[in-house]
DNA sequence: TGAAATGTTGGGGCG
DNA sequence: ACGCCCCAACATTTC
């Protein structure tokens, strides 16, 4: 009997290092397949990476990704009604809400007598793969960390498939249909500051490797250094597979402290899947349920200067601004941010943590999520309460003064002594430089001293 | 993947 | 020479 495949793309959209893709193109036909559904959350930063990826992947495929607009299990129930498909494959996905759709919709394939498999293109490990000798899942990174690399089994690259035949299907809507590009923001211009798409992914990685890698360790911290990969939002669309990533470090001529601890940070992407599938409400819910009871303040005039970068504190607002004008953030200053939001405002980390999802190119609903409950102090393995980061301090040691002035050309003229605390210069410095604060740039929003002095005595409470 | 408060040590200025 | 104070530098503890 003629074999037909559908490959139906989710969070792999790549060619290469894809298992799934690669076990339908050996049919007779391979008939490739993208559903948008609008009832999975996505933010509007990722809707326009989105559409870019997808332009991308259908060049790749020769114009022959069907595309789709609509409810999954509607479109696939009438896609196999009209068409003889024999075999069904896709890339698993760890949250909640796909797990019970590719559930239902794997019963109405088993039903309708049409094999369906599934792998793991998206993880290093599956987080069943991993638990302890008990049988539990792990609480703590280090040892989550350790028992990934040793029962992890090694994986070449699977090579691009070379199809017997593809095919596209005869109702596919046009990419304008699934109308990723509603601008709530001129995301359509900041994108093109990006290459997006398999290619592009792997370029940025090689680059990595050469320019970056060797200095990883310590260079990553200092926003200046342009050392991190940016490979998020490649990896969260699956423009290249953390597979990829692992093979291509550890086929380096040598390995060092630095390149170790990149895999570590590609390692904490995997825990933090590993959290969404033991913890499934993630997105909603502390993991440690003491902090159900905390008393957040969630002043709106608070989250709103915060969101648009305007709270008086140079780094929490060059940060916030970087985010607005590029869909990027750097890392550490994410760290600093989000504590700022939590810790000082006492805004909710679900807030922050919203407005990330919508702005940020690699907005993951995994690592989002298990990071801010990281920051807030309710996750898996998190900051300890009382650690809360000073953002003047943060904005020394990690000598932000050209980061702050990029983003935060108001304060540009001031030197690096100020430019992390404008308010503790005396008058005349700011005169010679003729910036008046609370007209050119605010004054801070909120008393850091005091605030977290409250935070401190609030967190104690619980 | 902190920061601030507190404690300890040791060198230099000075009577 | 000695004791005393100051304070930076570092270490420890506390939140």
């Amino acid at each position: 009997m003629k074999k037909i495949a559908i490959h139906w793309f989710r969070q792999d959209l790549r060619l290469t290092d894809n298992p799934a893709l690669s076990h339908a193109s050996l049919a007779d036909e391979t008939v490739p397949i993208f559903i948008f559904d609008d009832n999975y959350p996505i933010g509007g930063a990722s809707k326009l990476w989105l559409d870019n990826s997808l332009k991308s992947l259908n060049n790749s495929l020769d114009d022959n990704l069907s595309l789709y607009k609509g409810d999954p299990l509607e479109i696939i129930k009438k896609l196999i009604a009209e068409n003889k498909i024999t075999d069904f494959y896709w890339n698993r996905c760890y949250d909640k809400y796909s797990i019970a759709r590719d559930t239902q919709i794997k019963k109405l394939l088993e039903d309708s007598n049409i094999t369906v498999k599934s792998y793991n293109g998206s993880l290093l490990l599956e987080p069943w793969e991993c638990t302890k000798d008990d049988g539990t899942h792990y609480k703590v990174y280090t040892p989550f960390y350790k028992t990934l690399m040793r029962i992890r089994p090694h994986r070449s690259n699977i090579t691009k498939p070379s199809f017997n035949k593809i095919t596209k299907l005869k109702d596919s809507v046009d990419l304008e249909n699934l109308e990723l590009l509603e601008p709530s923001h001129s995301w359509q211009g900041i994108i093109k500051q990006w290459q997006v798409g398999e290619d592009a992914a792997v370029d940025k990685l090689e680059n990595f490797l050469d320019e970056k890698a060797s200095r990883y360790k310590k260079s990553r911290d200092f926003m200046c250094e342009n050392a991190t990969s940016t490979l998020s939002p490649h990896l969260h669309f699956g423009e290249i597979s953390p597979n990829q990533v692992f093979n291509a470090v550890y086929s380096l001529d040598s390995i060092g402290e630095n390149e170790e601890h990149f895999i570590k940070e590609l390692a904490w992407r995997d825990f933090s899947y590993y959290q969404l599938y033991y913890y499934p409400n993630l997105a909603t819910k502390n993991i440690n349920s003491k902090f159900d009871n905390f008393e957040w303040e969630n002043d709106t005039d608070l989250l709103k200067a915060w969101q648009i970068g305007k709270t008086g504190i140079p780094i929490v607002d060059a940060g916030m601004r970087e985010l607005w004008e590029t869909g990027y953030m750097h890392n550490r200053v994410r760290m600093i941010v989000a504590s700022f939001l939590i810790k000082n405002c006492l805004v909710d980390w679900r807030k922050g943590e919203a407005w990330f999802f919508d702005t940020l190119f690699d907005a993951d609903i995994a690592s989002n999520n298990a990071s801010w409950q990281w920051v807030a102090g309710c996750g898996l393995d998190a900051a300890p309460y009382f650690r809360i980061f000073n953002p003047v301090l943060q904005s020394d040691k990690f000598e932000a003064a050209e980061y702050i002035r990029m983003y935060v050309p108001e304060l540009k003229s001031l030197s690096d002594k100020y430019i992390s605390k404008p308010w503790e210069a005396k008058l005349d410095i700011l005169e010679e430089v003729s910036i008046k604060l609370g007209i050119d740039y605010p004054l801070p929003i909120v008393d850091l001293k005091a605030s977290r002095e409250k935070a401190l005595a609030l967190h104690k409470k619980l």
